[in-house]
DNA sequence: GCACATAGTGTCGAAAAGGATACTATTATG
DNA sequence: CATAATAGTATCCTTTTCGACACTATGTGC
């Protein structure tokens, strides 16, 4: 039994479309982005980066990222716990993609998402 | 009263969060997709080209894309009528995104998405 | 007169995603 | 003895998303 049913596919050959499953999920690209930029980071770390996330959410998330081993979690048997974790070569192959979404976001979403923002 | 609620933000300052917000829909990246590739389609040829979209979903990603200002929507009063759907300019801007996932995607994704697929 | 094609809309319900909150074990520290 | 820190789990509930299916108007072709 899968993991997680993937989900049905608008047309099979779009590749387009099959990574962007890879990527979904609430908070998924904010986690890549942060391990992009800050390297290897603790359970903790992430969270107080991402305030809004509740430790549920940010641990379902990143497991979810290390079963499409996008990321390597790296548990240290100590008292308390550490566990760091970081981007796998295959998470960090998708720089371009993560910086595209970046890039054109920095053009084109200064000032509102939506045109009847308040 | 905003048409469709935003979704929390993990880091307001997540330019790569926002841009995502956009095109998170189910089917909205592969409609961007085939107006990148295919110009201008009408409703049914988009229909066509994903069959696995019900009219409904079809026609709520659309709204929601025009919403967005990333496509053009252009109707002839006709009988029967005709609509036809573009990419914006906006919509167009979104080229490399687009291609940053479908490249990753057809590099990353050629046999499973998951490891443990059957 | 009937079916067909276009581009939708309306309603209902199931399923998935996400959030709130409380709880765990262990050790160090005071 | 009590508290704090780490990295989570467990449970419950609400919201959002998505799909199935039926229905619409109008003109054309048979």
């Amino acid at each position: 039994m899968p993991r997680k049913a993937l989900r049905q596919t608008a047309c099979p050959t779009c590749s387009v479309e099959a990574t962007l499953n890879l990527i979904d999920g609430k908070w998924k690209i904010v986690i890549l982005y942060k391990l992009l930029k800050g390297g290897t980071l603790r359970f903790n770390e992430l969270r107080r980066l991402m305030p809004a996330v509740t430790q549920r959410m940010l641990t379902n998330q990143l497991r979810e990222l290390e079963a499409d081993g996008l990321l390597t979690r790296k548990v240290y048997p100590e008292v308390p716990p550490r566990v760091e974790y970081s981007l796998s070569v295959r998470g960090r192959s998708l720089e371009q993609v993560i910086m595209a979404l970046k890039i054109w976001g920095d053009e084109n979403l200064v000032t509102a998402t939506r045109a009847e923002a308040a």
